[in-house]
This record gives structure tokens, sequence and C-alpha cells, in this order.
DNA sequence: GACGCTGACTTG
DNA sequence: AAGTCAGCGTCC
């Protein structure tokens, strides 16, 4: 008897566990077979529930599996969808479910495509039925030339459909294009199909892609772009890479590269090799970098043999081009962090670029670090991980002095063999001392000057968090705050009004102080659009710039809209002279050849969160955006306003000097115990009675700290349990607490018998982040 | 998550 | 004696 494990799609702690169901002999009443990956229709309780096959077995009739009870054995109702996954997609699932410490199937649902999986939904009246995916396949109508096309003569009047003949002649047209041209077309097409002059065909389409005569299909004149020669480092870098993959063994290769070194040309030849070798290739990129451009640059190599993957796509979008990865056209996959469930079959290289990115981490269940599942895919598949970075994360650079597995390639020089720009730290503590007020410092000024009169272009970055602009009362120091998240709210110049960041709370600003009367209400700090009206006024009094240069900004509220990031930054590369402004998004990935100058407005800020990656982040943010200076010909600089000037992570960074920067982040994290030499969960605990937030925070932290008594070891940690930082959010009240493990201690092993047995509460809720990004 | 069973407490 | 409501275990 073949005997089916369930996962059923019902997101609970309770149903965490696959249940067995018996595969029909007969299929069951569809006619899609049940196969593992499969969500299956089966009867639960006394209703019936979708699920996913995550294993198939045969069994002898009374060997049944431990702890099952044939007489409660049920059969499957039938399968109602092809298979999602595949075996090694179910171990995953179940791996991601025990290392983060996730319910099972939120697991199983990374691996299913978007917005396309059945579902059980109750109607109205209480009755519940199967819910068919709310997206799916979209066709497109065709025309082209029938049998009877050459004879075709038209009667006197048949003008539309003269014009439809004549319009084939060029060859075949979408219904849709000619009915944009000819008006409505389906009575002659229709008349035209009966005679045989023309024959209607339905073809896939797939959404978002060109729709030209190509078609999918790759076009015969399509010529990979020029490979450039490789730098000496790109070639040891490209060779490793291709070692790692031949020996098969889920090798890690860092490429430790300088911005502008070419670490692209790196990913695509190693591409290039992996595909010659009869496999495939996943490539992750930080969702803010993933752009037509970057896309651009593999379809430019491989063609149409590329799928793109992210979350600003349509839910049709995506389920096109999980169904053409799924079809196995497709070879190449370019995408956001969940890309790496997609079913790319024969995976052969995995690379991740801009591997320290915080974006790699999920911040909802499973919290899963994209890195490490690329790890743990590559080791199951035998293929090699590519990590790429110009500041990779400490726990990187960590496992690479550690691991016989982790190999670190440099690529000190930049490909076009120019100089990293020069970087020059300016304290503003000192400008302020002197007596100047404005946010611009005068060395910045007059850079800005200098350039921009000089027809070249500037980045300015604005390190957004913890420097948005919010009122002060400078009478009683009270500043407006949400009042449902531990916020200060963020004032805007625009329509005089205070907004919370968090979860949107939105009042208008009080002409005096809520609290005390009054009227001294001070503005401080800047938002961007503070710092954009402020640079404004300077360019415009600089002689020799002037108002016709224009300022480019670039912030959450300027790239909601769908397509705006891409827009803005073509006005941006369009322009002569221009400024680019904008927050942490600008600091990666963007490559404009003529920028020659980058000024950070305030290095510091990140510094000052209270989080252990705090120092790192800076370090990183830096180094990556003076990255974005003096790229082509001509030579770039770059300028960093910091009221931290002595700040090792802002001195290290100035000088490119990585080592003085772990020189002095290593011991503090040693000292500290923190990663890289621990590893980390944060159990968060949030609800609306802070009283109750409190004291279910505490009661988990002693029972946790019971059961690593038990089965930790010596050098485990519970600390206790405290407010988080962002104590309140969106109404909730949040504490948290840390446990934490030696690197070779199994964190979820002892953490998850304990979380498993716990029983939910109702007014409380509880989340384990292991390996946290932060601790905010 | 949802259902049905249970025990405890209502209401007439 | 019948109604109803919340807590709790079970569902392959």
């Amino acid at each position: 008897m073949k005997l089916a494990s369930v996962i059923l799609d019902i997101p609970t702690q309770a149903l965490d566990a696959p249940y067995t169901y018996a595969v029909p002999a007969d299929g069951g009443d569809g006619d899609q077979p049940v196969e593992v990956g499969c969500a299956v229709l089966v009867p639960f309780g006394g209703r019936r529930a979708v699920g996913f096959v995550v294993a198939l077995e045969e069994r002898a009739e009374g060997n049944w599996p431990e702890g099952l009870d044939p007489a409660k054995l049920k059969g499957i109702v039938r399968a109602v969808s092809r298979p999602y996954f595949d075996e090694e997609g179910a171990a995953c699932a179940q791996w991601l479910s025990e290392r983060y410490l996730a319910p099972l199937s939120s697991c199983v649902r990374l691996f299913t495509p978007p917005g396309g999986v059945p579902r059980m939904v109750r109607s109205r009246e209480g009755f519940w039925r199967l819910e068919e995916p709310a997206v799916g396949e979209v066709d497109d109508r065709w025309v082209m030339p029938g049998p009877a096309f050459a004879e075709f003569t038209p009667r006197k009047n048949a003008v539309k459909q003269a014009s439809i003949v004549e319009a084939l002649r060029a060859g075949e047209l979408r219904v849709a294009e000619l009915a944009a041209e000819f008006g409505a077309v389906s009575g002659p097409l229709k008349t035209l199909e009966k005679q045989g002059v023309v024959r209607v065909e339905r073809r896939r389409r797939m959404r978002g892609m060109q729709q030209d005569e190509s078609q999918g299909e790759q076009p015969a004149s399509f010529t990979p772009s020029a490979k450039p020669p490789l730098t000496a480092g790109q070639a040891a870098a490209l060779a490793a890479i291709d070692a790692a993959r031949e020996r098969a063994a889920g090798e890690v290769v860092l490429v430790d590269g300088v911005t502008g070194s070419g670490k692209t040309e790196v990913y695509l030849q190693a591409i290039e090799a992996t595909l010659a070798a009869g496999r495939t290739a996943c490539v992750l990129v930080p969702e803010i970098s993933l752009t037509p451009q970057t896309v651009g640059r593999f379809r430019g190599r491989f063609g149409d043999t590329v799928a793109v993957m992210h979350s600003r796509m349509s839910q049709g979008e995506r389920f096109d081009q999980w169904d053409f990865i799924r079809s196995g056209q497709a070879r190449v996959v370019v995408g956001a962090r969940s890309a790496l469930f997609t079913p790319l079959a024969n995976l052969g290289l995995i690379v991740i670029d801009e591997e320290h990115e915080g974006s790699y981490k999920q911040d909802s269940a499973p919290r899963y670090h994209a890195r490490d599942v690329a790890v743990w895919m590559a080791r199951r598949a035998g293929a090699a991980v590519v990590l790429g970075s110009a500041t990779p994360s400490i726990e990187s650079l960590h496992a690479c002095a550690k691991d016989p597995t982790w190999h670190q390639v440099a690529l000190p020089e930049r490909a076009n063999g120019k100089p990293l720009p020069e970087v020059r730290v300016i304290d503003m503590a000192k400008e302020f001392s002197s007596g100047s007020r404005s946010m611009f410092s005068g060395a910045l000024s007059r850079a800005l000057a200098e350039e921009l009169s000089a027809g070249r272009k500037a980045v300015l970055l604005l390190n957004q968090r913890g420097f948005a602009k919010f009122l002060l009362c400078r009478e009683c120091g009270f500043v407006p705050e949400c009042p449902s998240c531990s916020t200060s709210l963020t004032f805007h110049e625009r329509g005089n009004f205070l907004i919370c960041h968090h979860c949107g709370y939105r009042i208008s600003a009080p002409a005096v102080c809520p609290e005390c009367g009054s009227p001294y209400l001070k503005k401080f700090g800047a938002g961007t659009q503070r710092v954009e009206a402020d640079l404004r006024v300077l360019l415009d009094e600089t002689p020799s710039v002037g108002p016709q240069v224009p300022i480019v900004r670039m912030d959450a509220d300027t790239t909601s809209g769908k397509g705006a990031h891409q827009r803005l930054l073509e006005e941006f590369a369009a322009a002569d002279a221009a400024v680019l402004l904008g927050t942490q998004m600008i600091a990666k990935g963007l490559d404009f050849e003529d920028v020659t100058l980058v000024g950070v407005i305030n290095a510091d800020t990140m510094l000052k969160l209270p989080d252990y990656r705090a120092a790192e982040r800076t370090f990183a943010l830096v180094e990556q955006v003076a990255g974005r200076a003096g790229r082509a010909e001509l030579p770039g600089r770059v300028l960093v306003q910091t009221y931290e000037a002595d700040a090792a992570p802002i001195r290290a960074a100035a000088a490119y000097d990585r080592a003085l920067f772990l020189r002095d982040e290593l011991p503090k994290r040693k000292l500290l115990r923190y990663p890289p030499y621990v590893r980390m969960a944060n159990v968060l605990v949030w609800g609306a009675s802070e009283e109750a937030v409190r004291h279910s925070a505490e009661a988990l932290r002693e029972g946790v700290a019971a059961q690593v008594r038990d089965f930790g070891g010596q050098e485990w940690d519970v600390l206790p349990a405290s407010p988080c930082v962002l104590a309140k959010l969106r109404g909730t009240y949040r504490w948290h607490f840390v446990v934490k493990c030696p690197l070779n201690g199994n964190l979820s092993s002892v953490l998850l018998p304990f979380f498993r047995a716990r029983k939910p509460e109702r007014d409380v809720n509880v989340a384990v982040d292991v390996d946290p990004d932060d601790l905010l």
C-alpha cells in the first residue's frame, strides 16, 4: 500500500507534523497523479483540507509506520495541483523548519508558485469549497496565414478582412494587436478562419516580457554580449569557483572585491561554465538593486534562458516566471532571496551578490538567511556557492578563516585600473563649533560647486535611520510620539503634518506644544525633503551652478510607484550636471560613469543605534557609497561628514582599511559574546498588554533557561528578558531575550523541543529569530 | 484552524 | 430539564 506524508496547509503550531494518508490505487478522483510536491485534498476531521505531499512510501499491509493507527488511516481524495517541489525541496522545508523554529507549512509554502495554490475557503453560509489559484496561465490568440491565404480575394465591402490579410503578409500577429489597429476584428477573423485564409491559435503569454515576434523563443539573432578580458584577480576568482563547483561538495567562494573590481563579470563567466557543464545557476541580488540594468546584464549574456523573480513583479508575472523555470527552459534565475526556492533543476551554482546585505534575512517566519540556505542547498546538490561583496559580513570572513570549505579570493583592484577615490572625513562637531549651522560643511559645499560647475555629477547619501525630522518643545522638552509605537513622529514640511514611519499614524503638526502650550516648537533633524530644500538654496546661490542643475531625490517617498526607481535613475543619468540625493537605497549597485563626488551627509546616525551590528553596518555603508565615485575615466572623491570623526568604523572606511576595522570590532564582539564567536537566537514576545507581555517573556525565559541547563552546555547564555529597543510598535508592546551558544552548539535542537511543546497563549505572540540580523 | 466533546453555569 | 458557553484535545 502506498502511503503519503502530508503537511496540511493550515499554519498552526499544533498541526505542524506530517499526517499519513493512503494514496488511492486508482489515483483518486482527479486526473493529476499524487506525487511528492503536489497539493492534495484530504479528509481532515469532519471536513476537507489542502496539504502538500512531502514523501511517498510503499508499505506492506501490517507493517505500518511508527505511531500510525491503521484504523484511522484515510485516503487522499485527489491531487489538486502538479508537483511544486521534489524530495529535495521537501527535505529543505524540513531543515528550514527545524533550524529556524518555523511551522513546517510556512516552510513548504516557500516552494509553491506565487498566488497559485488551491486552498479551502469557507463561503458565506458556512460550507467549505476548494478555491482554485487566483492566478494562472494566460493565453494570447495569434493569427497567422492559413492554407487558403494565397487564394484570398476579398468581397467588395470586406474592408477589414482585406486589411487583416494585408497586415499578416509581414508575419503572424496577435488578435490584440489587430484589434488595436483596426477596431473590432472578431467577426472578420471568424469568416477568414472559416475560409481557411487564416488560422487562429492560442499560445501561452509570458507576462512582463516584451511581446515581439520572438515570443519566448530565443531569437535567432541573439548574440551574447562580449566577454571582456579578465584581470588577474578575476581570473583567479573564476578558477576558484570552477574548482569548487567541480569538487561538487557545496563549497563556498567569497569573492572579496572592491567596488568596481568586476565581480559581476566573474559571476557571468562562472555561470557560463556552469551552463556548459550542463547545470543551472541561481543568482541572488538584494531586492533594491534588482533593476532592469542588473537583469539586462544577465539577459545580455544568456538571452532568454534567464528567469527573474522578485517581489515587485505582479503575481501574474511571478507565476509565469515560476512556470518558465519549472519547464526547464530557464537555465539561470536572477532574483531576490525567495528565488532560492524556485523549481530550478540540476543546480550547479548559487551566486549571492552583496552578501553582507541585511535583506537576505527574512523578517517573518520562516526567518531564514538566504546565505545559510544556499550553503545547505549547495551541499545537497553538489553545487558551489559564490558570495560577493566589497564589505563581506564578519560571519563570512570568519568562516573563510576557520572552515576549509570556505575560500576567500580577493579582487583588490578596480577592473579599469583606476585607484579607489580618496575619502576625506569631515568633523562636523568642529564645523559646528566654528560657527557653521549648515548641514553642508564648507568642504562639501566647495566640492559640489567645483564638480557641478564642471558638468559632472554628485551623489549625496542621507542616512535616514534615526535622522528624520521631529518636533521638540524648547520649554518643556516634549517630543510628539506615536501613540502606538515607541518612536517620535516624523515632521513633514510639505503638508505640515507629523507621521509615524512604522504604522502610518498621521496628525497635523501642532502650532503650540500639546504638553505645556509653549509656542516654541523647534524642528530637529533633517529628512530628505529638508536636505533637498537646503541643497537647492545652496546650489542656486553658487555661482556657475545655479537652478538649472537638477536634484534627483530618491527615498521611500519618491520611489513608491512602480517603475519610479528606474525613472529617477534615468533622469539622473540623462542630466549633465546633477545631484542624486537619497537614503541607503542609493548606496549600492548604482553604476554611473560621470559621478565624481560622493558626499555622506551624516555617516554616524546608524552608528548610534543600540545594536551589536551598528559598527559593521556603518563601515559597510561608507565603504559602499564611496565606491560610487569615479568609476570611469574621471577620478572621484568622497567626503564623509560625521560628528564622530574618531570612531573606528568611520576612520577605517575612509582609509579602506578593513583590517583596522576588524582589529577594533572583533575583540569587542569576542568580549561581549556576539557573532561570529557565538550563535544567537532572539526570542520576541509581543502583545497588546504590556503586563501580559512582560510576564510571558519572563516566564518563557525561565523555561528556556531550564531547557538550556538540561540540554545546552556550559557556554550557553540565556540573557534576562527586557523590553526591545523598539519597545512599542504598531500598538503592541515588545519584549525579548537572547540565547547565545557556542558556534558548534546546536541552537535549534535545544530550543525546538521546548517551543514545540509549549502551547500558544491567546493574547501574547512569540517568535524565535535564529541568527538574527539585529536585536532591535 | 475548526470541530465536537466536556463540564459548569445559566434560565425557566 | 434544556440551553449555551468556554476550554481543550483531536484531527492521519
